[in-house]
RNA sequence: GGGUUCGUAGCCUAGCCUGGUAGGGCGAUGGUCUCCAAAACCAUCGAUCGUCGGUUCAAAUCCGAUCGGGCCCA
C-alpha cells in the first residue's frame, strides 16, 4: 500500500489516512470556522477536541444547532462494538458525547452491538460479545453519565425495541446497497446483511432529530440510514465525526482492541502503562541524543505527542510548549513520553475507581423493553 | 435436498497427484543499535498437519466416516 492510499470502512481501518481526502470520499463536511464557532457560543466552551480537529468532520451538525435555537431539543446516540476490553481511544467519542449531554441537556443511547461482533468476528462466540458489552458498559458508566437522561442498548437485550424500527429501516435497503456501501460479497453472512438496520434503529427511538458522534470509520451505516430516512418518514440522523486514533505502534491504523501490544486497556495498572508506552510508542525522534538536540523531534508523527494532542492534554499552552520543546530538541523522547505516562495513570485511576463503582451502577443504566 | 471446494504454528501458505513423522512469509519474543520507539542486523520460540477410524513396515499425503467454513444449484 502506498503512502496515499488507505481505508476506513466499519470493520477495517488501514494506511495513512488523509482527512480531507475522507471527507470527499465520503461526502461529509468538514467542521467549518462558522460552524465551530457556533457550537461554541451555544455551549459557552471552546471544546479542545474541536478547536484541534479531532471531531473534524460532520453531517448536518448545523441543522441540529438551527432547531435546539429554535426550541425543538434532539437527542444524542453513539456506541460501541463489543469485540474486546475498551482502550483509551475508544473514550474520545464518548467523552464527546458526555461533554455534549452536559451542554445542552439531552438524552443520550449507547448501543452495544454484541450481535454486530458475533457475526463479524469468527472466532467470537455471542456470549464472549456479550461479555465485552458488559465491561464496556461499564467504562462507558464511569465517565459520568446522568441516568436519568443515558441509556444503554445492548443489542441481543433489547431487540424486541430495536426491532420494529430495524424492519422500517431493513425493507427500504436492498442487497445492491449494503453491497455497494460495505463491500459485502456472496460470502458475507446474512447477519451482516441485516445488521445495519439494527445500527439504525436507535437514530428513530425518540421522535425527534438525533446527533451521533463517533469515529469516522463507522459513518458508512449512517449514509444508509440518512438514504431510507424520509422513506419511512423520520428526519435524517446528524452526524459529528472524530479521527481515528493511532495504534500506539504508530501511524497507518487506529488502535485495534485486538492486539494487546498497540493498544492501552482501560484497565491497565500503571507499570503496564508505563510498559506499553516506554516500549512500543512509535516516536518521532531522531535516531540518537546528539542528533535529537540538533534536529529535535516531529511531534506529528511522534504518537505520545497524538495522544496528549487528541486526550490527555486539554490544556494548550501546555500542549504548545511540549509541542515546540520537543520540535527544537529540547524535550528528549523518553521525557515526552513520561509526561504521557504520568497522564494517561492519572487518568486511569480515578476512571478505574468509577469503574469500579459502575458496576452498582449498571443496572440502572440499561434500556428496558417496552 | 444435490453438487463442489477447503480445513497445515497467532495470521497467510508450500507440501498432498508420484506415501517415509513439515518448508516459507508475516507476526511474536530476545539481543545489538537508540534518550525511547521505528528502521536495520543477528538470534529464538512456535504446527503431532480439523476429528475419528482404515490401508500400509511407514500417512499431512491413499480410503471411509465425521465436524467445521466457503461457493453453486434446487
Amino acid at each position: 500500500m502506498s503512502a496515499d492510499e488507505f481505508i476506513v470502512t466499519p470493520w477495517h481501518v488501514e494506511g495513512d489516512i488523509d482527512y480531507d481526502k475522507l471527507i470527499e470520499k465520503f461526502g461529509t463536511q468538514k467542521i467549518s470556522p462558522e460552524l465551530l464557532e457556533k457550537i461554541k457560543s451555544m455551549t459557552n466552551e471552546d471544546h479542545f477536541m474541536l478547536r484541534r480537529g479531532i471531531f473534524f468532520s460532520h453531517r448536518e451538525m448545523n441543522r441540529i444547532l438551527e432547531d435546539y435555537e429554535k426550541g425543538n431539543e434532539f437527542f444524542l446516540y453513539t456506541g460501541r462494538g463489543p469485540s474486546g476490553h475498551t482502550h483509551i481511544g475508544h473514550l474520545v467519542p464518548w467523552v464527546f458525547a458526555k461533554w455534549l449531554q452536559d451542554k445542552f441537556d439531552v438524552n443520550l443511547y449507547f448501543q452495544l452491538t454484541d450481535d454486530e461482533k458475533f457475526y463479524s468476528k469468527t472466532n467470537l462466540t455471542l456470549e464472549e460479545t456479550k461479555k465485552f458489552a458488559y465491561e464496556n458498559a461499564l467504562d462507558f458508566i464511569a465517565l459520568g453519565f446522568n441516568p436519568e437522561k443515558t441509556k444503554i442498548i445492548i443489542n441481543t437485550k433489547n431487540i424486541q425495541t430495536l426491532y420494529p424500527i430495524a424492519a422500517q429501516v431493513a425493507k427500504k435497503i436492498n442487497f445492491s446497497n449494503t453491497k455497494a456501501t460495505f463491500g459485502f460479497t456472496n460470502e458475507t453472512n446474512i447477519g451482516m446483511i441485516f445488521y445495519t438496520s439494527l445500527q439504525s434503529a436507535p437514530c428513530f427511538i425518540e421522535d425527534k432529530p438525533v446527533l451521533i458522534p463517533l469515529g469516522v470509520d463507522q459513518d458508512p451505516h449512517f449514509r444508509l440510514t440518512r438514504d431510507i430516512a424520509q422513506k419511512i418518514g423520520k428526519q435524517k440522523p446528524a452526524l459529528i465525526h472524530n479521527i481515528m486514533i493511532p495504534a500506539l505502534t504508530g501511524p497507518g491504523g487506529k488502535m485495534s482492541a485486538s492486539e494487546e501490544k498497540g493498544t492501552i486497556y482501560t484497565t491497565d495498572t500503571p507499570d503496564v502503562v508505563k510498559k506499553k508506552i516506554n516500549k512500543y510508542a512509535f516516536s518521532g525522534g531522531q535516531p540518537d541524543i546528539e542528533q535529537h538536540r540538533k534536529l529535535g523531534g516531529n511531534p506529528d508523527i511522534d504518537v505520545s505527542y497524538q495522544y496528549l494532542r487528541i486526550f490527555f492534554e486539554p490544556d494548550d499552552s501546555k500542549l504548545k510548549k511540549i509541542y515546540e520543546d520537543y520540535k527544537s530538541g529540547k524535550l528528549l523522547s523518553g521525557e515526552l513520553k513520561a509526561i504521557l505516562i504520568e497522564k494517561i495513570n492519572e487518568f486511569l485511576k480515578t476512571h478505574q475507581e468509577k469503574r469500579e463503582k459502575a458496576k452498582q451502577q449498571i443496572e440502572q443504566f440499561l434500556l428496558e423493553n417496552k
